[in-house]
DNA sequence: GCCTATAGTATCGAAAAGGATACCGTCATG
DNA sequence: CATGACGGTATCCTTTTCGATACTATAGGC
């Protein structure tokens, strides 16, 4: 499990609300975890979709979704390397709320385009 | 319009996952929403519910919400002073998410009982 | 040798978010 | 005068988040 967020609330001992949005707030992981929605992908792939992210920042961002399960990383013993990202059954319970925060952008927010098709 | 924010995507125009977060996904403002829901407050009861949450703090966070059009803020004429905060039409319309997080998060997260009921 | 593919890691720094503390203003009351 | 109610503001500091840049390892092709 990841140190605790300057986000994590010390207040009530987890507030739901606060709880849940601080594993999802880091930048891009509410795209990625949009993204994974449409099935497995490599690191790679990801970063093709999101072009202005660096390596450094995706494999961070993967990493904290990882340790708080929600996805799941598979090493394959290949070379090159051969890494594959997917949802876990806790990342896939938030789905709902993944497609209702997009939602409320695309119908609240200007310029706020739908999100690219799936390739 | 609040100054862009550090998580402000700047990818795909305004992805609307990210964008939607990026409106909530200050520290106490799930909280402070969440609470909005049962209507209006003024500044000492929302601390009193929130009572490790510094002064500057809540002001600071309150300030963004109505800056970004979730909250209505009315000051009354009065001394002592009475402000009073309430969700506005396009807060109100993020109660379901507010709802869902809460919900994922009582579901899925340890410690993380139920926040106290209304006053 | 160089380059490509793949998925990183290491290091340092910039920017943003959050916090601590003291102080402020008006009015009323003892 | 002091204190309390109320809702802040000012100032400075700490911590966290994010980003830039260079480098790494294996294998294969030119």
């Amino acid at each position: 499990m990841r140190r605790a967020r300057h986000k994590t609330p010390n207040c009530l001992p987890g507030c739901p609300v606060e709880s849940t949005l601080a594993l999802i707030d880091g930048k891009w992981k509410g795209i990625i975890l949009y993204f994974l929605m449409d099935g497995t992908m490599r690191f790679n792939a990801i970063r093709k979709r999101m072009p202005q992210v660096t390596q450094r920042m995706l494999t961070n961002q993967l990493r904290e979704l990882e340790a708080d399960g929600l996805i799941i990383r598979v090493v394959y013993p290949e070379v090159p390397p051969r890494v594959e990202y997917s949802l876990s059954a806790r990342g896939r319970s938030l789905e709902p709320i993944i497609l209702a925060l997009k939602a409320w952008g695309e119908a609240n927010l200007r310029n706020a385009p739908p999100v690219e098709a799936a390739a």
